[in-house]
DNA sequence: CGTATCTACGACCGAGCGTAGTACGACGGG
DNA sequence: CCCGTCGTACTACGCTCGGTCGTAGATACG
């Protein structure tokens, strides 16, 4: 589901905002010269791709990310590890063996902080296996 | 870079053959019924993207994966983290959040088997991830 | 020679994205 | 009351990509 180039320009301006935006407020902090309806007809596909919310704001509308930059990134890994493999185990240690040592640590500082290690997987875990249809929950 | 669906399977027959195929031998393989000239112009396109090779066998060409499925899995995560992310540790930290406790043992194995977290990242280590397609039958 | 293979190249269609025009309703100033 | 402004909804067009072939040219083989 990866996004297109101006599709990502309108998520790093909702991103950067401090709240939902109007159509005109992503117009005006575009740096590009475009129509106020192509900012509209893009802010509608992503809408309709579940990756930005629309709120009503009396007569207008108001959009704003439906995850973070860091959620979304997370989930087109995902769908990145599930799409070419069944040995989603394999392809994560490939994946370890190229990022760079930066990325390394913060993987190790999030496995420290989010371990599950402890028991066998007889846990009866709410987690249903991979499964992301929706870009977020 | 993604894949199409049948980009991904013949990528699938030419990771399960213990060696380089032509494009006959992929399209007998591939269970649809699919014109010969169709699995061709996968197969180029494929070479086009540098995701397979070909080499020349007499009059035909033979044609292999140019790196394995996990690889190929590891870089197109890569890709993801890279498009979205300006801070990919922080994307880092929501893909540990979301794997599930399997992958997480993995990604925990596969840090610990390939560490280099104290010198800066100039030591030229040859990288020992060139092996490419090699026979593993 | 005729036929069977291959490759090379082009073509068509549908989907997704970038871009925008037009139609139409609501609102506020003369 | 009329009109320009703002905002949405809908439609459209060009481009690229992926799936699917068709046809033409080279080549080997009986």
């Amino acid at each position: 589901m990866a996004l297109g180039e101006l599709e990502r320009a309108v998520m790093a301006q909702l991103w950067a905002a401090p709240g939902p935006l109007t159509v005109r407020e992503v117009h005006d902090r575009l740096d590009r010269e475009l129509a106020y309806t192509t900012v509209m007809t893009v802010l509608g596909r992503l809408a309709k791709k579940g990756v930005v919310r629309q709120e009503r704001d009396g007569k207008a509308y108001r959009y704003a990310a439906a995850s973070t930059r860091e959620q979304l990134a997370a989930s087109l890994m995902l769908d990145a590890l599930g799409d070419v493999g069944e040995d989603r185990t394999a392809a994560l240690v490939a994946f370890v063996d190229r990022v760079g040592p930066e990325e390394a640590a913060a993987l190790r500082a999030a496995l420290q902080a989010a371990p599950a290690p402890a028991g066998p997987p007889e846990v009866p875990q709410p987690r249903v296996d991979g499964e992301q249809s929706g870009p977020e929950s």
